[in-house]
DNA sequence: GCCGTTTTCGGCCCGACTGTTTTCAGTCG
């Protein structure tokens, strides 16, 4: 359970702005937990939403003495609990609420159909700590006696432990994609059907999805949800009424479907498709301007009467307000109103927009095409140039390129240049380790010779924050490297982010020139959308790269592009979307 | 707990569905 040093969030030296906006998450939780003031729990996870999105580091801002609440969202009380967070490490309250609640009854907030109210009286009544505390409970019965509680919701609870037990696995977003196509091409079977789209965390292309919302407009609502009920896969429909239905899939994934008429489209695609947050302030403003805003549409309100305005059309529904069509990318409830006001929505970047490509690997490693299959496929997806980037001795699993081999390498891209027309430019690069004690994996003289070299940590992750940092640093140092590669390390649902100080590297990069990758492979995105947000504010650019290690690999790049657009990157702040001609004059070599 | 061209208190987005209730609370998105 807890450990001695548990309620020691952090040393003072890792309180960085993502652990102190986990700290008011992890208080929001607990708050939640015990019934407290809702809009109260909804300013710490304001707070903590607003932190992890600002540039600048609030340990230095605490050193500074300025005045924290000039931050959205911070206020006196949370501006004193930053401090507490940046100089001790410690807060007070989140401790005593640690005390208070067990870690394992948080757990039964994952089950579907349990919030923090139900939780709250099985912990209180029935003492139940964990979920298997909990399903022995609904065996022998015990959950029904419960006041609010019967049979059935004892029978949900014990089919939804399972559920709980798993449910902090989010799918991948290309995962989702590809059951949303099956789905799509399912539906298509259904005759009375005018519109079908997805919202929620997919439309909106987040890193990884929770479930999937579909949104149909049609004249025949029971064919409808006959045919969604006939979808291969389906485990259980939870809930099924005259507008909302709810399945589960065989692999835990549940998908809403709801139907809507016709004129209530676009409202109820803005409303489904978030985030959460940023309806709260359209709907805020909607209320200001003396009109409502709910998926049916938007009605102005005079006394007891609403009138209908819009609803057809997102477009029309954001109009009414003065606003503009926010890409759902960008609904986050960060910068876009900020950026709406001042009429400086920016144009976010597209597939298209990319020209190069300067992370792929080859069989010279532990890739599966060579340089040929890979210069072809390259040409086939519209790209002007890339830059083969195979591993260095280090990683010798891979069978990592020493001196003579990345030599040879180079030599033999030399000779495959010369067969190339003028249209297309391959580039001699390597991603080369950065060793555990610090150093590069390949000695200047080799790297000097590169047109491209990716610096990248491959072992050692579990590394203190320092000595990874220093690592890093020393990366960002050296005068041939000129981007470091998936800057974190983390692995969506399997590996968590090295210990690295992230401010510190923004730092160096941008004292350097040098670049950071946002590395595209679906269960990397790396760096992530807050992190290329914050680059972005800082003018550090990007390189949107496939890391290929097949010539399908080459197809993630479009996974990238939409953590891209969720970052609010337009073209100009990503470096491949440039000619390399213009590029090679960018980097700054000696 | 935050916030203010309805300002320092009283708001804070809105509706569907379910289960356990007899008119509604809890959960979810």
């Amino acid at each position: 359970m807890s450990k001695p040093e548990g309620v020691e969030i952090s040393s003072v030296d890792g309180m960085n702005n993502e652990r102190i906006a986990d700290a008011f998450d992890e208080v929001a939780d607990l708050l939640e937990f015990t019934g407290s003031n809702p809009f109260r729990v909804r300013a710490y996870r304001n707070a903590g939403r607003n932190i992890r999105g600002l540039p600048q580091s609030l340990r230095d801002a605490v050193d500074r003495g300025e005045d924290l609440t000039q931050i959205e969202g911070i206020g006196d009380d949370l501006a004193g609990k930053i401090v507490s967070l940046a100089t001790s490490g410690r807060l007070e309250m989140l401790e005593e609420l640690r005390a208070r609640i067990p870690e394992g009854v948080m757990a039964l907030l994952r089950i579907p159909g349990v919030g923090p109210k139900k939780a709250a009286l099985l912990f209180k009544e029935l003492g139940i700590r964990s979920l298997d505390e909990l399903k022995t409970a609904c065996e022998q019965g015990r959950v029904r006696e419960l006041k609010g509680f019967g049979k059935k919701t004892e029978e949900g609870i014990l089919k939804g432990i399972d559920v709980a037990a798993q449910a902090n696995q989010r799918m991948f977003w290309s995962e989702a994609d590809e059951i949303a196509h099956a789905l799509r091409l399912h539906m298509r079977a259904c005759s009375p059907m005018e519109q079908l789209e997805f919202a929620g965390s997919y439309r909106r292309g987040k890193e990884t999805v929770g479930d999937l919302d579909m949104l149909v407009v049609s004249s025949d609502i029971a064919a409808v949800m006959d045919r969604f009920a006939a979808f291969p896969g389906i485990s259980t429909v939870i809930g099924r009424g005259e507008t909302k239905m709810s399945v589960r899939l065989d692999s835990g994934l549940q998908i809403d479907l709801r139907v809507v008429p016709r004129e209530s489209y676009g409202a109820a695609l803005q409303y489904f498709t978030g985030s959460k947050e940023h309806n709260v302030i359209v709907r805020g403003m909607a209320k200001q301007a003396g009109m409502k805003i709910n998926e049916y549409g938007v009605f102005r309100v005079e006394g007891e009467r609403e009138t209908y305005v819009a609803g057809a059309s997102e477009a029309e529904v954001y109009a009414t307000l003065g606003l503009p069509l926010f890409p759902p990318e960008m609904r986050e409830a960060r910068q876009e109103f900020d950026w709406a006001r001042q009429g400086e929505l920016p144009r976010l970047i597209e597939l298209a927009d990319l020209r190069g490509d300067l992370h792929m690997h080859t069989t010279a490693t532990d890739g599966a095409a060579s340089i040929e299959q890979m210069v072809a496929a390259a040409r086939q997806r519209g790209l002007e140039y890339i830059a083969i980037t195979d591993h260095s001795q280090r990683v010798s699993m891979a069978r990592g390129l020493d001196a003579t081999r990345v030599l040879a390498q180079w030599t033999e891209i030399d000779r495959i240049r010369r067969d190339l027309d003028e249209s297309f430019v391959l580039l001699k690069g390597i991603e080369c380790d950065i060793l555990e004690k610090g150093g590069m994996d390949l000695p200047d003289d080799v790297l000097a010779q590169a047109d491209w070299v990716l610096a990248s940590v491959h072992y050692g992750q579990r590394q203190s924050r320092s000595e990874i940092t220093e690592r890093i640093l020393g990366a960002l140092d050296n005068p041939y490297v000129t981007a470091i590669a998936h800057p974190t390390g983390r692995l969506l649902n399997q590996r968590e982010p090295y210990e690295v100080d992230l401010e510190a590297v923004f730092q160096r990069a941008k004292e350097r020139g040098k670049i950071l990758e946002l590395n595209a492979n679906p269960h990397r995105l790396d760096l992530n959308d807050l992190h290329c947000a914050t680059a972005r504010q800082l003018g550090i650019p990007i390189v949107i790269s496939t890391d290929a290690h097949s010539v399908n690999g080459l197809d993630v790049m479009r996974y990238g592009i939409l953590q891209a657009r969720r970052a609010g990157l337009t073209r100009e702040d990503v470096i491949n979307t440039r000619p390399w001609s213009e590029l090679r004059k960018f980097l700054r070599r000696p």
